[in-house]
DNA sequence: TCGTTTTCTTGACTTAGTCGTGTTTTTGGG
DNA sequence: CCCAAAAACACGACTAAGTCAAGAAAACGA
């Protein structure tokens, strides 16, 4: 399977301009399986595949596949910026309180959802960030 | 004017059952005309009014009215916390990617608006957080 | 006015990153 | 294939925005 991921990979990094690197690579395979993943869990995984990488390279690196569009960054209140690889459908989270587990959700209003608030103030609203706060299933069973 | 505003947040600080301080007071008094503001902004305004407080006085009388529901916090990514005293009405916000202006909107969808999502992934939602991402009239200009 | 409880102060600490500077890798041209 | 330029990475110092802990001061009910 990793032959045709690493080619797929490799392909997304050199189609947006960026230099194919085992450190990019890698945070992209691990993507692929992990989502809404924090830069310090990115850098765990990432080792495990490719040994010794600092911390600081994995932050430019997500920097820059974030800047490219080929990864999303959310940040939700209270949590460390968390990455995921689907992008481009603009689709919102689901955050759970107590645990912080994070879902998907499509948007309710259509495809380019949400962009237009009702009245805008004069502002050229290019996205949308909306995130649900809740509890998770796991986490409803209502202990204090 | 302030002997009527004074009366009115120490009643809100006293029907929510926390005692009336003179910083907390002036906390009210100054989220009455600046909105949007970071903790920071508010110790400078506070100050000026009551002469020293410290910082971590801020954070924590920001913290217990935010749980007591007086004020509201809003976290943009990028951006520490800001605070206002428009609350309960689940209103959004217009944030500049450039200048970091913030503005209001209210929700296009009705009164308990975006609260619920398309599927909501077996989540108990109690809030929805959007902020719409742009540029604000003044950054518009496109200057590099 | 007294005592309890909450709030405030001071200062150390933490987390999640950014900023430089210098050293490796990539990669396109010869 | 080799080599220079550009990009990426390593290492370390630094920063912003808070939190945590222990003792002093202020609120408020009795």
């Amino acid at each position: 399977m990793s032959v045709t991921e690493k080619a797929t990979s490799a392909e997304q990094l050199r189609g947006a301009g960026l230099r194919v690197t085992s450190a990019r690579v890698a945070i992209l395979e691990c993507l692929r399986f992990a989502r809404h993943v924090t830069a310090e869990e990115v850098a765990g995984k990432v080792r495990e595949r490719v040994g010794h990488v600092s911390t600081q390279a994995i932050y430019e690196a997500l920097n820059a596949l974030t800047d490219a569009g080929i990864l999303r960054r959310i940040e939700p209140a209270g949590s460390p910026a968390r990455y995921e690889s689907r992008v481009g459908d603009n689709h919102h989270h689901l955050v759970c309180r107590q645990c912080g587990a994070v879902a998907d959700v499509d948007c309710a209003v259509g495809h380019a959802p949400c962009l237009e608030p009702a009245a805008n103030a004069g502002f050229q609203v290019d996205e949308a960030d909306v995130i649900y706060w809740g509890l998770c299933p796991d986490c409803q069973g209502g202990h204090p």
